[in-house]
DNA sequence: CACTTTCCGTACGGTAGCGTATGGGCCAGA
DNA sequence: TCTGGCCCATACGCTACCGTACGGAAAGTG
């Protein structure tokens, strides 16, 4: 009862080791040798799990893929009452200070994407998933859809936008212009009375 | 009276050449002898232009930074009485869709400095240029100053994460979409009378 | 015409990484 | 105890790079 996801979990694990180095490195810096060294193996049980290096790559983008659907449908889920806290929530949660490695695994990801056309299908579909809750999000909070499109695009542009600026040195206060930030994306000045 | 520039200009070329390769495959890509082979030379050209990889790299990193900041302070420039307009006009010369190859070394080079603490000092560097800059333009248009920090930054996260995201399957309209996010943020909600 | 400087080609040693072949330990089941 | 499948180590050939050594052509200089 352990045979088959022993084998499944010892894929898992090479996905996972490569998943850290794709962290670090980038795409180009994960390696057969080197993550089999890391794992304190040898390449002769790396091309017995996976067929090639590409086959390991495929493993890394499904995974990824399964596990950030899931968590922005977790982060999203509707309470009822607090979409507006919500949206902040989220902002804070894929914000750069926290979560630092799953902002260096997105950003190679994006890396990635740009070079390899299975990579960017797998980020264009999360993409889209994204946009989709966090307009929900919106639309909870009483934003006609069409603003609620704008917002949510305009959120995710610019959590990754400043996941790539290091503006420590901008401002003295970037914190606060963070959160000035994040009340103008979040804050609706349409409430619309009721629809219809 | 061509010969020191001839040098020069051959370094140039190098650096520029190198700078193709950059956009396209990122800085992993940029080798020495696949660069050669670009430039219709040998190795042996290249050895005798530079030390080593590094110091073509280093000639390249300098090279982008005196052309950013070149850039950022002739595209804010302010012209009396289009300040606003002006604005615009930033985001549009540095959206992705226009520009493409600016946009790929922009990425490249950021995708370098997480991992080199030389390239990280000069994007740090150029990003505080164009953060001033801009917020020198809001500043122009009577938002007062904190506002303006706010919106600069603002303003240059979403472009540089719209330029990671391929939005374009997500609405059919995203065209208006960014124009509504422009105009988010050129706009300014406290024109404040006059200063006193 | 020598002589030097500039610039590039060729050849070499060395490393890192991919993928394959092959063997061997270990454990289950007959 | 023997056997076959699972999992990994070792060894090999191959390619792509880096950096160096050296030689040679071309062009300037006296």
């Amino acid at each position: 009862m352990e045979k088959t996801p022993r084998l499944q979990l010892d894929r898992a694990a090479w996905i996972q080791g490569a998943l850290d180095i794709l962290a670090e490195e980038g795409v180009t810096g994960v390696r057969v040798e080197v993550l089999a060294k890391r794992l304190h193996v040898t390449k002769g049980s790396f091309y017995w799990h996976f067929k090639d290096r590409q086959d390991l790559l495929s493993g890394v983008l499904e995974t990824w893929k399964e596990g950030r659907i899931r968590d922005i449908v977790k982060q999203t889920r509707r309470e009822p009452g607090g979409e507006v806290a919500q949206i902040f929530h989220v902002i804070d949660v894929y914000s750069a200070s926290r979560n630092r490695k799953g902002i260096l695994i997105e950003l190679a990801m994006r890396e990635w994407a740009r070079r390899d056309a299975a990579a960017a299908a797998i980020v264009e579909e999360v993409d889209a998933w994204r946009l989709r809750c966090a307009r929900d999000l919106f639309l909870a909070c009483g934003v006609p859809m069409h603003e609620a499109s704008t917002r949510s695009m305009l959120l995710y542009a610019y959590v990754f936008g400043v996941s790539m600026m290091n503006c420590e040195k901008f401002d003295g206060d970037v914190a606060r212009m963070k959160d000035d930030i994040r009340a103008l994306i979040a804050r609706s000045p349409t409430p619309v009375p009721a629809a219809s």
